[in-house]
DNA sequence: TGTCAAGAGATTATCGATAATCCTTTTGCG
DNA sequence: CGCAAAAGGATTATCGATAATCTCTTGACA
């Protein structure tokens, strides 16, 4: 899958362990290869993928940050419960940091970054055009971080980056069947709040933007609760 | 000095070396004892510590989620500059949790909420007129820890306990040379908030509250500046 | 003299093994 | 039969050592 960008090998080499473990875990457990709950042990994910405990170990403290797993220590880390309760938590607190971005960001924002967010939007809609939820997401994620960026807030770019909402996306949208081209085209209306330099609206802008994405989640849960009231699954697990 | 809290040692053993060192390497930073830019090599400080390079590499990941150090893969973590720049920024950030967590919490404000912040806010009273800034910290931290907490949303509970604000209202407690009681009392003022119940006051209340750190902050470093000109330096060097 | 490449030294990333801790089950005693 | 202590098995936390990578220095060459 490998969602995650912004790495530079340096050299030929493989690159850093973890990343890639990290990577796979997220994959396995989106695809619900791992079930909420699940233990994660550091020595069998070791044999399983042929290394040695310590980049299972880090990549795994990674996934905690993400909210993926939970982690006690001397017990072990487990696959959280990724409940409907979870994702809207997780999307109420991105629509209020990006509110935030775009009100800080309302003052810097140059004919570069401008540029940057119509590239990222016109790549996302081919994206979109194509049915490629993977590089979607990925587009979507660094149009939505440019925006962060331009805040220039370092402790808030940090908390984002932390939260690594591109595998959310990219979780919530195959989840939720959204349709791609709709969701590009949504984003010109930031654009447009943008281009107004108002930051009141533009917070609001992205708010909403994110908020609907709460209720698209939202009433696919709930139509999906009535469909299987016997199986009282309702993570995410049929990607 | 040790602000943290929160650990049960089940056994009498030490615990788990890990927080124990991540706490010295804090404190070694707020006193200036690594300056920032300075390298923290692992090996060094393993030796340092005589454990080995685990622990060592574990509590660096832990400061880089803090923000008091930088990594970078395969070339080490270093100390950040902790200038006035940054030091608002959190503080930003925080205002804007604090104010999304008054928000959230204003339904769930319990009995045994309300209890438990006004135990805190006397232990925060008795602290500050012993004048002892580790224990009013903590106290201090914990109260709106608690507001959080009772928000009830999972993400922004993993972030806040991720910044672990504790240390920071430590510094800078210390470095402004803020007057404890004053900053107890200013309490008062969310409690009240809190008990109208009114969503927009509370958020209100709580960002004002940060953001008059924010002032108070701003002020010492302006006057810093004056009085030495000469000296370039505007890192929390002096506790 | 400047530039680039190879090498030395230092540091991080990973490894394989051990110690510490937890959890379950079994055993001993009332 | 019930319960507490302890043994056994499994897992995490830590260790000490090695491999991979970076960075700075040195020296050859244009």
């Amino acid at each position: 899958m490998a969602i995650d960008d912004s790495r530079r090998r340096r050299s030929a080499t493989r690159y850093v362990l973890r990343e890639d473990i990290k990577e796979h875990l997220i994959d396995a457990i989106l695809r619900g290869r791992y079930k909420p709950g699940d233990r994660m042990a550091e020595a069998k994910l070791a044999r399983e993928f042929s290394v040695s405990q310590s980049p299972i170990r880090e990549a795994l403290r990674d996934l905690e940050m993400m909210g993926f797993v939970e982690s006690v220590p001397f017990s072990g880390s487990f696959v959280r419960d990724l409940s409907l309760k979870d994702m809207l938590d997780t999307y109420a607190v991105r629509a209020w940091m990006e509110a935030m971005a775009g009100r800080l960001a309302t003052p810097n924002l140059t004919e570069e970054v401008f540029a940057r967010l119509e590239m990222l939007l016109e790549r996302m809609t081919r994206h979109a055009q194509n049915n490629d939820s993977h590089e979607f997401a990925k587009a979507d994620f660094a149009f939505h971080q440019t925006i962060v960026a331009a805040a220039g807030n370092g402790t808030l770019i940090r908390l984002y980056d932390m939260l690594q909402f591109a595998y959310w996306t990219y979780a919530s949208t195959i989840l939720t069947g959204y349709n791609l081209v709709y969701q590009a085209r949504r984003h010109y209306k930031i654009l447009d709040a943008l281009n107004t330099g108002d930051p009141d609206l533009i917070a609001k802008t992205l708010q909403d933007h994110i908020e609907e994405l709460i209720d698209r989640i939202m009433a696919h849960y709930s139509e999906r609760q009535e469909e299987s009231e016997s199986n009282p699954s309702t993570e995410v697990e049929d990607l």
